[in-house]
DNA sequence: CTTTTTGAACTGACTGGTCAGTGCAAAAAT
DNA sequence: ATTTTTGCACTGACCAGTCAGTTCAAAAAG
């Protein structure tokens, strides 16, 4: 019946059961999309009953929801410290980016399937839990376009840049490039990837120099 | 009494009904995805017998994989068109990119249901296309590693960029900042688009320059 | 011509299987 | 003593794929 104890955070069993669904749903939802993975398989993965699921989750797309904006908080989390620890330090807002582009790198090698679900479901409509993502993403990204703005204010950053559009570029690239590295060049390590975005975001990919 | 009519390439009437139900099925499995979609609502779509559908295609899976290919096709020529010509007009290969990243979005523009629909699979593992998927994925990324890789010989890219790495974080700022163009601010012009993408890519950004 | 035949293309009712979600009594954990 | 989990049988909706039958334009026959 309790609905959040008093302190030491909601009965640490059910929170650990939810955890262990988390992690079966994301893995099979990545690998087969949310339709074609069952209720059953769910169950089976966490090592769990099939009536555990319910008891936890209203339905399979509630979890599905639960899911997202779990794995969504943490990512924004992580780019928000990032950014934060080079402010801290003194850095620019290039700085600040590089960071990010850091933080975002290593969320997608810990949790790879997560990030894989995300991107294909980002982008459809007519599903459930459309408007859920939208919050989400809205939330990322606007890390992202808050060190931009600050960029373009403090005269770091040109004042042509479009924000949101660039926000998303950036992302992009973050995005593409970890998918491509996790599923086609695994054994390259994150400081390589790393660097080769890095090069990209200062423009040093044209450049003279050899 | 005719096989397969004389000259005129396969009769035009199942051709035709092939297109529709492609047609049909892109939009459907871009808003729904591949598993939540059935095969009467794609039937439905293209104003056809469930039937014909299994006539013209020997199951969904193979009507969406030939879908795909279909798909890529087109944007393979059309990338390695934009190469060309920026070559055939005397140009570096800066503007070999500039003007595939032009390509790109305009074949986004023309197809944004298509372009959805294959974002959300490509990372997948485990289904039963993975390897067209594969297959044609490679050639649309070749092109664009083919003009990094000349630019790299010709002196005109840094020699330290990694080309693999490089082409998919490009491919993934245009595909990511069209696809959130088209989602989330359809408004725009494809000119606009364009420059944004073109700044970044171009390390002007961060430019000193007001 | 006119009639008949042919066969590719298409139709839609039907089948067999799958799966989300339910119900509940008993067991385990806290 | 209360919360949480288990196990498992059950239901009803839904859906991929099938198949016997229909359509019709063009070819062959008369």
């Amino acid at each position: 019946m309790e609905s959040s104890s008093a302190t030491a955070g909601v009965s640490t069993r059910r929170e650990a059961t939810r955890q262990k669904l988390y992690e079966a749903a994301v893995t099979l939802i990545a690998e087969q999309g949310f339709s074609a993975t069952t209720v059953d398989e769910i169950a089976e993965r966490a090592g769990v009953a099939k009536g555990t699921v319910y008891y936890n989750f209203a339905s399979k797309s509630v979890l599905f929801e639960e899911l997202l904006r779990h794995g969504v908080g943490l990512l924004t989390t992580s780019l928000r410290e990032a950014a934060e620890s080079t402010a801290r330090a003194g850095g620019g807002k290039v700085d600040a980016l590089d960071a990010m582009i850091r933080a975002g790198l290593v969320f997608i090698e810990r949790y790879p399937a997560f990030t894989q679900l995300y991107v294909a479901e980002l982008w459809r409509t007519n599903r459930a839990w459309q408007s859920t993502l939208m919050v989400v993403r809205q939330e990322a990204v606007a890390v992202v376009e808050g060190v931009l703005r600050e960029g373009v204010e403090n005269g770091e950053f040109s004042e042509e840049i479009d924000v949101p559009l660039t926000a998303a570029a950036l992302v992009g690239m973050v995005l593409v490039a970890a998918l491509d590295w996790q599923s086609f060049q695994p054994e390259r390590s994150l400081d390589d990837v790393h660097a080769a975005l890095s090069r990209l975001l200062q423009g040093r990919v044209s450049g003279r120099r050899g």
